[in-house]
DNA sequence: TTGAAAGCGCTAACAT
DNA sequence: ATGTTAGCGCTTTCAA
């Protein structure tokens, strides 16, 4: 078994709330005592037992975290950045993954609840019904889902498609392409539409498909019809798609037509030619949502009734333009 | 507060320990018994508390995986895999990673150490003593690295070089160069030398270096230099790279250069040309390591001293050529 | 500033 | 087959 708490208190001649007291409430004890007990700790390899901490009601000192699908390339950055500001902040991160369906997501939920003080839900599948009830049972937090009462991050794509709009024109471009691949609630395409337009840029919208690379190759076979000479895909793995396939059509890209990404996966920065695409901080939006959620803990802990708050928190992560080789002037024509 | 044991035990009118007993050892109670209890927690919610049931002594539900680094895509597949098998034998799975660097991967353990019930190290930077203390603490296996004594998973890449070799014979290519980019302790050069050898194919290596894409793009400047027509890659992150700059180069795969990477990850399947690489199952691995993992802690609880057990088992996993778009014929030269 | 003791939810003797 | 109860390691009143 592993050192007690109580095998320490005997080590260091105290007893066992003031070993307990050195760790959590270090100001309330003697100094001289606490620097005896800190040794003794050391000494013996003492680290608290978490079980019994939670057990006795502070907590489990872990975040749960479920996303989509943990080997989509978009999220195992963010995943990490998450675990090294949890652990910064004294939490472990527990991850889970949906797969895009509600029963698993259901599944994943009941798995880790439990072990967690808090839950990151990333676009949820989840009915809004069933998320308050959710968050009644626990501090919740939504990525990518907006569910009111619920505290909310939420990635705005708009600085990072007015940019690729603002490239695309200075570069020549007339016509372009959208391959939209959302779940209706979480579409990409409005906003895209909003910016092209203002810019005097034709935008066809194709879709909505799957978010995979097959989409891209076959959506790539549409392009000309549109006579347009870019293509902004819903994502870089629909977007390496689109590459894949103008290689294979002998359309060169940037030169015929260009390709933008959305999400700045390592997909982008490895593709020939390398991918523009917008990004969407993984270290921020990791950060933001950790520390929504540890506030939301706080907030949740020593409150009685359910919420009666203001209105709940609303954080956006905003995006940008990374142009690089698959974007460059429209064809002379 | 959540529902606990005793609310459950009242509302189907029963002591706690039947309640107890019609979870952990159903056939130890009346059946008619039983569907009231489970009828009655399925009524109020009822879940067992874990931490409660860890501080009891019956281990936390939970293995832990450190790996050298999430956001490498090979690992994703092999986490959800491997949290998929957890789940389905009623364990999660605690994921963190060491960054490669020794006090990070000590970090990384002390923070989950307490909260599972078991350790999967991947390529540890640990030594042989600390490993060695910590597998006197804890059941641990380790996944690429050797020490005498601990069960150990492996991946033998034998059969896939030896596949590839093969195909690089068949297409009439002679003279190769393999991109080598290990740490000293999980060298992939030498049975790869060894592979070639026998087909009388010629070999020359490259490196060590990191297992970045610059590499790749680096090492296949220096290709030409050995007149090489093919080219084995420490995995595919590195093959893209080579991917990229024989493009810069104006050098066409397959036509001129064949390349080959290694892993089967994501990017070998969206890359332009999509990448012949050396296919290690995700799935196969996750499933062996967390199982072999179980085992370990199975024989470790009951067990008084520290281990005589016979050899510590060793599970080794294969490896298989997946060819695709990156390898061809030899230039007629 | 420190100590004694109750109790968090659960399981496993032990008793019936 | 079921009930009673001690105790896992810890934090936190309450007392001194």
């Amino acid at each position: 078994m592993a050192v007690t708490i109580r095998e320490v208190a005997s080590a260091a001649g105290v007893s066992v709330s003031t070993v307990s007291r050195a760790f959590t409430a270090p100001d309330q004890v003697q100094p001289t005592t606490r620097q005896r007990i800190l040794d003794a700790a050391a000494e013996l390899g003492y680290s608290p037992n978490p079980a019994a901490r939670s057990l006795r009601g502070g907590g489990t000192g872990t975040l749960g975290l479920i996303v989509p699908d943990i080997a989509n390339p978009f999220f195992p950055p963010i995943i990490k950045a998450m675990q090294a500001r949890a652990r910064h902040l004294g939490y472990t991160v527990l991850v889970a993954d949906s797969d895009e369906r509600e029963a698993d997501e259901m599944a994943a939920i009941a798995a880790v609840s439990k072990r967690v003080d808090g839950l990151i839900l990333w676009a949820s599948t989840l009915t809004e019904d069933r998320l308050h009830e959710l968050a009644g049972r626990m501090p919740l937090v939504v990525v990518n889902r907006h569910v009111p009462g619920i505290p909310e991050v939420r990635i705005s794509l708009a600085a990072g498609i007015a940019q690729a709009a603002e490239q695309l024109k200075a570069y020549g471009h007339r016509r372009c392409v959208f391959i939209n691949a959302s779940r209706a609630e979480l579409s990409r395409g409005k906003s895209i539409q909003e910016s092209f337009e203002a810019l005097d840029l034709s935008l066809s919208e194709l879709g909505p498909y799957e978010p995979r690379f097959e989409t891209g190759v076959h959506a790539a076979t549409l392009v000309a019809a549109h006579e347009a000479t870019a293509v902004i895909a819903h994502n870089d793995v629909v977007a390496l798609g689109v590459l894949h396939q103008m290689a294979n059509l002998g359309v060169s890209v940037p030169r015929d037509v260009s390709v933008i990404g959305i999400d700045d996966t390592l997909l982008a920065s490895v593709s020939t030619p390398s991918l523009t695409t917008i990004r969407i901080d993984p270290e921020e939006i990791a950060t933001r949502a950790g520390d929504l959620l540890i506030e939301t803990i706080a907030n949740t802990t020593g409150r009685t009734g359910p919420g009666l708050d203001a209105a709940s928190p609303i954080v956006e992560i905003g995006s940008r333009l990374i142009p690089r080789a698959s974007t460059g002037p429209a064809p002379a024509h």
